[in-house]
DNA sequence: GATTATTTGTTCGTATGTATT
DNA sequence: CAATACATACGAACAAATAAT
C-alpha cells in the first residue's frame, strides 16, 4: 500500500488570496451557494449528514461543522430523527445585541459627578416639541439643567437638560447625590418601568452661552445627544438633551451579532 | 469487550426540572458563573483546554463545545498559541436589544446610491492606525472613497472611506451596483462571518476638501462615524469612516429593554 | 533569526444517546 | 419494536499561531 500521497483532497484546492480555506468552510460555502441557487428549496430536506459525508469525502465531524455554520445563519434547521430542512434561501438579517450601550451610559453616570445649575417648571413650546418628538406643546414638564464633571476635573464634559413629569419631579433633588441615572431613580421611587429608549445624535456647533458654561470655544464641534425614555404603554417618562464637546467625548457602541439559534442555560 | 460501567459521571447529576443537561452545557454554565463571580477577571486567561479537560474529567471535545458557547456570547476570546482570555464579565446584561441598529444601516444603504470616486491600495500609516485602532501600521489594505446620494438628489448625504483586506478587494467593484452593504458582500463572496461591529461617533467640522466634495460649508458641523467590523476571532475584516454633514443626517437608535423572562417554547 | 514548546484550530475515527417516523 | 437521522461524547493526530529560548 504504498505511501499515501498524504494530502490531496479535492476540497483543499488553493484559493486566490489569503490563507487556505478549511474543509468545513468550503463545504459550508458550497452548500450555501446551492441553497441560494435554489437547488434545495425552502422547506425541502437537504441530504443527510452521511450522504454529505460521502459526497464531499470528509468526516462526519467536518460535515457537522459546516452545517453548524449554516444553522447559525438561520439557513437550515436540523431536527433529530427527521433531517435537515432549508429554512431560508438567503441569510436573514441577523439580530444585533448592543453591548456597552445602556450599560456604558450607567457607567458614565456613575463615573461622573453632576452639578445642578437650576430647576424649573415649564410649559412645552413648539421648539422643544420639535426636538423631543414625544412631547406635545402645552404639556407641563420639569426641567433640570446640569453639568457633568469627571472626578477631579475642573472642565465639564457635558451639559444636560433633563426633563421629567411633574409627578416625578422629586427625583431632581437627588440626581447630584445618588450616583444613579435619572431613569433608574424614577424606576425605583415611582415604580415605573422603562421599556424603550430612543436616541438621536447630531453634530452641532457650541453656541455662546454653552461655550461659557462648558469652557469650550464658540463654534467648536459637539455632539448633541437626545434620549427619550418610554414605558410599555409608549408614554414618555423622561427625556434628556446632552451637549458633549467633541474634544472630551465620543460616543462608542459595540454591536454583537447573534446567531439565531444560540442555546441558553 | 466487557461491559462498561456505563454512566456515572459527576456532571450527569440530575437537575431540578426538564430534561437532563448535557455535559458541555453544564461545563459552560459553571465557567460562565465563575467568570461572573470574578474568579477569572476580564483580560485574564482561563485555564487551557487540557486543564479544563482534567478538571471536569471530560473529553477535549466537550470542553470545546462549552467554550464555543461562551465564545458565541462574547464572553471569551480564544487565540491559537496564546490561550483564552475573558473578554466580558456579564452576558446577563442581555436586557437591551438594539432595534434599528444594523437594520437601519442596511435600509440606509439600500435607500441610497453610491458613487465610487477612487480605489487604491494603501499601507497603513500611524495616523490611520490611530483612528482605526484594530489596524496596525504597515499592514496593507484596500481603500475605496465613495459618495452617498439619496435617489434624485444632487447633493451627497455622506462621504465614506471604506477599507477591506487585499484578499477581499474584489468586492469594491460591486459596491456601487449591488445595493448591499459592503460587509454583506464580503460575507457572501468570501464566506466570512462578521460577529461584532464597534462604532464610534464624534462631532467634527467639515474641512475644505470635503466641503467641496459634499457641497457643504467649510467648518459646518458633521458626524464622523467610524465602524470596525470584526469576525469571531476578533480579526478586523472591514472598516469604514463616514462623514455626514449634520443638516442631512442624524444618527438614530432605539433600544428596547427586555423583561427578565421572555421565555418561549 | 531559528528552534522549540505551548495552546488553540482542524480533521479524522468511533460509539452511544435521543427524537422521530 | 425497528429503522433513520441528528446530538452528544469519547479518543487521537496533525496543523497553525504564538511565545519563549
Amino acid at each position: 500500500m504504498s505511501s499515501k500521497p498524504v494530502n490531496s483532497h479535492p476540497l483543499d484546492a488553493a484559493q486566490t488570496g489569503g490563507r487556505p480555506a478549511t474543509r468545513y468552510s468550503t463545504v459550508a460555502r458550497l452548500l450555501t451557494e446551492e441553497i441560494e441557487a435554489g437547488r434545495y428549496q425552502v422547506g425541502e430536506k437537504i441530504p443527510t449528514e452521511a450522504e454529505l459525508q460521502q459526497r464531499f469525502d470528509v468526516s462526519r465531524h467536518t460535515v457537522r461543522e459546516a452545517l453548524r455554520d449554516l444553522k447559525s445563519q438561520g439557513l437550515i434547521l436540523a431536527r433529530a430523527g427527521v433531517g435537515t430542512v432549508v429554512r431560508a434561501r438567503a441569510p436573514r438579517t441577523r439580530f444585533m445585541q448592543g453591548i456597552g450601550g445602556l450599560q456604558e451610559l450607567i457607567q458614565f453616570v456613575e463615573a461622573t459627578r453632576m452639578r445642578v445649575l437650576h430647576k424649573r417648571r415649564l410649559i412645552v413650546d413648539q421648539a422643544l416639541a420639535e426636538r423631543l418628538t414625544l412631547m406635545k406643546a402645552g404639556q407641563q414638564w420639569h426641567e433640570a439643567s446640569v453639568l457633568r464633571f469627571l472626578p477631579n476635573e475642573p472642565t465639564p464634559v457635558a451639559s444636560m437638560n433633563i426633563y421629567v413629569r411633574p409627578e416625578h419631579s422629586d427625583v431632581l433633588d437627588f440626581i447630584d447625590t445618588a450616583g444613579l441615572p435619572v431613569f433608574s431613580l424614577i424606576e425605583r421611587r415611582h415604580g415605573v418601568r422603562i421599556s424603550e429608549v430612543s436616541q438621536q445624535i447630531v453634530a452641532v456647533l457650541v453656541e455662546r452661552e454653552y461655550a461659557h458654561l462648558l469652557k469650550a470655544r464658540v463654534d467648536s464641534p459637539a455632539l448633541e445627544i437626545t434620549r427619550q425614555y418610554t414605558d410599555a404603554q409608549d408614554r414618555l417618562v423622561m427625556a434628556a438633551i446632552g451637549l458633549h464637546p467633541s474634544d472630551r467625548f465620543s460616543h462608542n457602541t459595540k454591536f454583537r451579532i447573534q446567531s439565531p439559534e444560540d442555546k441558553e442555560s
